[in-house]
DNA sequence: CCTATATGCTTGCATATGCAAATATATAGG
DNA sequence: CCTATATATTTGCATATGCAAGCATATAGG
């Protein structure tokens, strides 16, 4: 046997680097932003979105988590004026979660920080090129996926 | 301005990426195996230490998860008898977790189940050329970790 | 227009997980 | 040997999150 089955260890490697790279943020994104890293890719998917807002259902798609969680991810967030509630006008169901003024300017900072880590997380032994093209694939993998924050 | 940090985007990548590939796995791994995703890796783990066993401070750092976490998990995969304990002679602090004999099977039966959804996942446009470089590139990236699942 | 079904959101309940305190044991220094 | 400190584990409490039920609104068929 070769013992060799790419796809299963570039999928077990993909959830290992995400578990290093969350436990590498999570620390100094609550201590210097306030929010947690979900938090900060729940505004990053809104900064990406067209008005910078989304419907509940439509940002839980994009961050794979469940409406209930969207709801109670966006309650704190509303109270500390990162974000704020728009009603659609055509359909009364619809409950639109906005990015404020106040959020872009912590996405900034937040993201400078996720810079920063990232800068640190790759700055060994990796040429331009290879950076490019560890991008080009992943962005092949998540190619089916509907969100492509990067 | 070029618009292009390729270590920020590939930070976010990747987190995109395990999300994507978790929100896959989770629901058969519930269905099928009767065990979580974080559950098997917890196993996987086990399995790849020497004489299948870890100190709970141990695991607790491979899995990027706390201590209590570890205790916590433990419990319930001891009553369904897939995992063990252990006493060190030596340290009467330390409480080794063990793989059982069933959970071997175990393990093997949902290693399939990983496989055929990274089958999946890398299935289109994958050169064998592209999955292997992939999969340099992921290693270099986990080579500071102390893990090392695959 | 009315009813049946579908969709979006929220809430109750259960599980998952981290942090800090509590406990047990080990080790170093006197 | 005794004490102070360090380490391993567990437990109490708070937060995070999913599922299913409940509620409001929309849409389709008659």
């Amino acid at each position: 046997m070769t013992m060799l089955d790419t796809p299963y260890t570039n999928t077990l490697r993909i959830l290992q680097a995400s578990d290093e790279i969350k436990a590498r943020l999570s620390g100094e994104f609550s201590a210097v932003h306030g929010i947690s890293v979900n938090e900060f890719l729940m505004l990053l998917h809104l900064e990406s979105a067209p008005k910078h807002r989304l419907a509940r259902v439509e940002l839980a798609k994009r961050l794979h988590v469940s409406a209930s969680t969207v709801t109670r991810m966006a309650a704190p967030l509303e109270k500390i004026g990162l974000l704020a509630r728009e009603i659609d006008e055509r359909d009364a169901r619809l409950s639109f979660v906005v990015l404020t003024e106040a959020a872009h300017t912590k996405v900034s900072e937040a993201k400078a920080t996720l810079a920063k880590q990232a800068g640190y997380l790759f700055q060994d032994r990796w040429s331009e090129d290879e950076l490019e093209q560890l991008s080009r694939f992943l962005q092949r993998l998540l190619a089916g996926s509907l969100s492509t924050l990067a």
